[in-house]
DNA sequence: GTTAGTTCTGTTTTT
DNA sequence: CAGAACTAAC
């Protein structure tokens, strides 16, 4: 039943936390339950919820279906609803909540902690789809047809591992990039179709080329003892199907079960979760049909759409009160969504202020578009006594973010840009990674034929070429034939000698590294045996490039410290899972600096003064999405992601002009724009002055203070 | 086997 | 324009 005293008294206490005039960006929810934490009961946790979250928090029986829009507290009622499972008496080993990123599943885990701190209780397990899956492997690995050690292909190495075997089977054509095919594969694989079932009827070439490809790609794939990112679910969902016995196993293990973001899930995710789920059905997914914007990979609207079908006795709940926006930020995004089609009603409201108009604002280039928003974020930081990690830039392309970084950089203001190149995708760390992955895996050739010649040891292409082959027809591991090399036909001795040498030296390593003692000190005589930093400096023209890339390295060795250290049973598997799984520097902290992030990559995170850059058309939507089918509504929920991200202001901007591939393009405001109601916009047009000291005419200056004014006020 | 010059191609991105 | 990928000449 619902609790009108104290809802009020829970959301006047966090109204008032929250909008202490600019606060920080702080969820409302976190805030309070570490304020509150010595008096607040779990009793008092689930009164403090709104009907809505109250009644999805207390249905813990059976399948759930929780719409929720966008700021409408969904991460709280899966975190209360974990500790308010464990409250009824559920043991926490029961219930699992599965997330799509680590960042989500670092995020809840740390917030459940926080809830069930005072009872000294143990946290439910939080994990990833793919981490749960590979758990789940390595435990049954004698049932799964793989062998102790096996590698986890990121995307690069399935890629070099196919464009290899393309080659390899004369099939490699420039027309058919690997990549092309891969995203073939990768769609046949999430639609549960094998090899053996493939259909050959396809006409055009690519068709016929997959086709071709695909059991190859399966095949050796095993052979390396390695698995895609698709593997690691497609293998847990055969295990289950062939061994019954070990399914009923871990639906007695987890009997509840939490999914959010479910509008991300594709059609695997979907059936492990229904497998799971068993007869049971203690299944309560949470999402935002509005915020589904990765279905280029292979993300599922249907899942969502047809949840209660699919289940039988779905409770749907909405959760519809926002506690993020301002009114006329919640307003503009609202209407723009309602013009898509396909979507499950709801409409998100707020019981919060109007609050400033959206301000819309045009610029006359790119550069002039970076100097009006950074100048803005100046004067807001100190008209409103704001900082600078209460403003976010977000963009259609990452493209974008060098125009701004730039601009701040020359300001000299602290930014903090999210995603782009991550840590452990440089080719340093990746080319050290593959040294590990050998050293690991025997088998792994794709990352033996990485490493093979680097840094440069005199065996070439001809001579690696020659000894794969061999390994081919032999059916032995590229390590082994490097290690008989002299054996190889055409291979000569000098060079066999290095080959033999250098497998030698990585068996030695291998040894060595599987004690798991002082692994980073094996790594750093690792790199020195190998004359890394030498290479380095040789690779890298420009001196501080390369000590750039020499500092990466010397970070890489620390963060495998750093998991030594930190891990109770390090091991060097472990390491290289989490690198290929959990793709980011152990310190993710956050600067405090402006944040600049993508469109994609905001989700989920929320900032007072949002600025949403180059709203143009062919940027947003994309030139590129909009012959897809449901393209333009795709795009159109990523324009409404970022609306929903803005706390308190909202600007959006876009250029008249903008240099594209060097080359200036006159540009159209985005479709997006007019489809925001005219009583909550302020169109602003204004040319940025190139500098404030550099405005001499006083037409311009005056132009440049009457805009600021307004803007201001 | 290595290196320097040339062509091509440009979303979004997690695991 | 800029980075990757590829080709042709040392």
């Amino acid at each position: 039943m619902q609790q009108p005293g104290s809802v009020r008294l829970f959301f006047s206490t966090v109204w008032h936390n929250r909008f202490r005039p600019w606060s920080s960006a702080d969820d409302p929810g976190t805030a309070l339950i570490t304020h509150y934490n010595h008096k607040w009961t779990m009793d008092r946790y689930i009164r403090s919820l709104n009907p809505a979250q109250h009644e999805a928090v207390t249905t813990t029986k059976g399948p759930l279906l929780v719409l929720a829009g966008a700021g409408s507290g969904k991460t709280r009622v899966i975190t209360v609803r974990a500790a308010y499972l464990i409250h009824k008496g559920v043991s926490p080993d029961s219930i699992i909540a599965v997330t799509f990123t680590n960042r989500a599943a670092r995020e809840m885990r740390g917030r459940i902690i926080t809830l069930l701190k005072r009872k000294k209780k143990k946290a439910p397990v939080v994990s990833t789809f793919h981490s749960l899956c590979l758990q789940i492997l390595r435990k049954e690995m004698k049932h799964v047809g793989l062998r102790k050690n096996f590698t986890i292909y990121d995307t690069s190495e399935q890629k070099a591992m196919l464009k290899n075997l393309l080659i390899d089977i004369r099939l490699y054509e420039k027309q058919f990039k690997p990549e092309v095919i891969l995203e073939r594969i990768g769609r046949l694989k999430n639609s549960f179709i094998t090899p053996e079932e493939m259909d050959n009827s396809g006409h055009d070439p690519l068709s016929i080329i997959t086709a071709r490809v695909y059991p190859e790609y399966q095949k050796t794939l095993r052979a390396l003892n390695a698995v895609d990112f698709d593997d690691l679910l497609l293998l847990v969902i055969e295990l289950f199907r062939e061994n019954p016995e070990i399914l009923e196993k871990y639906r007695e293990q987890y009997r509840y079960i939490m999914v959010d973001e479910y509008q991300d899930t594709n059609r695997v995710q979907y059936t492990l979760l229904k497998l799971l789920a068993g007869k049971r059905k203690n299944l309560c997914v949470v999402g935002d049909d509005d915020q589904s914007v990765y279905s280029w990979r292979g993300a599922n609207l249907g899942n969502i759409l047809d949840f209660e079908d699919d289940f039988k006795g779905t409770k749907v709940i909405r959760l519809e009160q926002n506690y993020r926006s301002m009114g006329n930020i919640l307003e503009a995004a609202n209407s723009l969504i309602t013009n898509n089609s396909k979507r499950m009603e709801k409409s998100l409201w707020t019981s919060d202020g109007t609050g400033p108009a959206v301000k819309i604002m045009k610029t006359i280039d790119g550069e002039g578009e970076a100097r009006l928003v950074v100048s803005k974020i100046e004067h807001l930081m100190n008209s409103r006594k704001l900082d600078y990690k209460d403003f976010a830039v977000i963009y259609r392309a990452n493209v974008f973010s060098r125009l701004f970084e730039e601009e701040l950089r020359r300001k000299r203001m602290p930014y903090t840009v999210v995603g782009g190149t991550s840590y452990f995708d440089r080719k340093e760390i990746k080319d050290l990674a593959s040294y590990m992955k050998i050293i690991l895996n025997k088998y792994d050739d794709v990352s033996l034929l990485r490493i093979a010649n680097l840094p440069r040891r005199g065996i070439g292409i001809t001579s690696i070429g020659r000894l794969h082959d061999h390994a081919g027809k032999n059916k032995i591991s590229l390590l082994d034939a490097f290690s008989k090399a002299s054996e190889v036909e055409g291979v000569n001795a000098k060079t066999a000698l290095k080959a033999a040498a250098l497998a030698d030296m990585l068996k030695s390593y291998r040894s060595v590294f599987m004690k798991g003692k002082d692994m980073a000190g094996m790594l750093a005589e690792l790199v020195d045996e190998i004359g890394f930093y030498d290479h380095i400096r040789s690779f890298y023209k420009t001196d501080d490039v390369a000590v750039k890339r020499a500092d990466n390295v010397k970070t890489f060795i620390g963060s495998l410290k750093y998991y030594e250290e930190n891990e109770k049973s390090p091991s060097l598997q472990g390491f290289i899972e989490t690198l290929a799984l959990d793709n980011r520097p152990e310190k993710e902290e956050e600067q405090g600096g402006v944040t600049l992030v993508s469109l994609h990559s905001s989700k989920g995170l929320e900032f007072p003064v949002v600025f949403i850059v180059g709203v143009e058309d062919d940027t947003i939507p994309h030139s590129k999405s909009i012959d897809e089918d449901g393209g333009l509504e795709e795009e159109r929920r990523l324009m409404y992601v970022g609306i929903t991200r803005a706390m308190k202001e909202l600007f959006i901007t876009y250029a008249s002009c903008r240099t594209k591939y060097g080359t200036k393009t006159l540009t159209i405001p985005s479709q997006f724009i007019g489809e925001m109601p005219e009583e909550v916009v302020e169109h602003i047009g204004f040319e940025a002055p190139a500098e404030e000291d550099d405005i001499k005419d006083v037409d311009i200056r005056d132009d440049y203070d009457r805009i600021m004014g307004i803007l201001n006020s």
